[in-house]
DNA sequence: CGGAGCTCCTGGGGGC
DNA sequence: TGCCCCCAGGAGCTCC
């Protein structure tokens, strides 16, 4: 389950090994995996065929690839279980391989595979700033240049729901997925059902705090993994769940107070907090 | 229009 | 051993 820091590693790896290459051939091996491409499968490789990769962007989680048309872009998302790998032409094929971008000067090709097809990828035109349209609207992420903090510290406040969704809510910050909610929120021993208008303005400052360092220790460790299915675009693995404070340490102590750390259902999925650290605010929210 | 809930998808794992 | 069901999750969509 790849997050921001992940993400990151993702892009630098492209950017290192597939820009500048004319590209030979697109095979799309799922349409799943297009299906932000209304045009379809055959029209999204036709407009690849013989263009070429001239940078790799990110915003939160979605990576964009700018053609040498100086006018679209690849656009996509790993989703849980993407992995975009540079192997050479020969390997054999993965079990989960979605899409194989050839490149005209052979080896090494670029590979999207993908095995609960929550990813994707699509062929689209960039606005006058060099963001692909249909990402346009994601907020910037807490480790871009342009992220405002005053402006997001003032949203969040001005929210009307539970600390926990307004973090996951991409269009207020994006970037932030399950696992770096909860991480972030014991940091800052906040409780996710904690209502946004009841947050002090010192409570977001340590908040966002919180969530930029979870990320930037992520990132120092080249990614953070707690997934087999999560591998960079070398196809290594990384692994580093040792870092983690309280996502899936359900019934383990809490590296700070000792007390058992516990996991409620949240939104169709989990939320792990300490019951000590991050008391659950009497009025409640989610 | 903001907030909340549903949906997409696959394979690992537990229960029986 | 095999079958069934639950679970993981980002974000687009729909509904109120």
């Amino acid at each position: 389950m790849p997050e921001l820091p992940e993400v990151e590693v993702v892009r630098r790896g492209l950017e290192a090994h597939v820009l500048g290459r004319e590209i030979a051939k697109v095979d799309v091996l799922h349409p799943r995996s297009v299906r932000r491409h209304p045009a379809g499968a055959r029209d999204f490789a036709d407009l690849l065929v013989n263009r070429a990769f001239v940078a790799a962007r990110r915003r939160g989680k979605y990576l964009w690839l700018p053609l040498d048309d100086d006018q679209h872009a690849v656009v996509g998302h790993l989703g849980m279980s993407g992995q975009l790998l540079v192997q050479p032409g020969a390997a054999a094929d993965e079990a989960h391989l979605r899409i194989r971008f050839a490149f005209a000067a052979g080896d090494p090709e670029l590979r999207f595979v993908d095995q609960r097809t929550f990813g994707g990828f699509a062929v689209a035109p960039m606005d006058a700033a060099g963001v692909p349209v249909p990402i346009a609207h994601i907020a910037a992420d807490p480790l871009d240049d342009a992220f405002d903090d005053a402006r997001f510290l003032e949203a969040l406040r001005r929210r009307r729901t539970g600390v926990k969704r307004a973090l996951l809510d991409q269009s207020l910050i994006s970037g932030v997925g399950n696992i770096y909610a909860d991480e972030a929120l014991w940091r800052s021993r906040l409780h996710y059902a904690r209502p946004t208008e009841t947050l002090r303005r010192s409570e977001a400052v340590r908040l966002l705090s919180a969530v930029r360092e979870v990320m930037a220790a992520a990132l120092d460790h080249g990614g953070t993994s707690f997934d087999h299915l999560y591998v960079n675009v070398n196809g290594e693995s990384g692994y580093f769940d040792r870092s983690l404070d309280v996502y899936g340490r359900a019934g383990l102590s809490c590296r700070r107070c000792e007390a058992p750390i516990r996991r409620d259902p949240f939104m169709n999925r989990s939320s792990f907090t300490c019951p000590t650290c991050q008391p659950r605010p009497r009025r409640a929210r989610w």
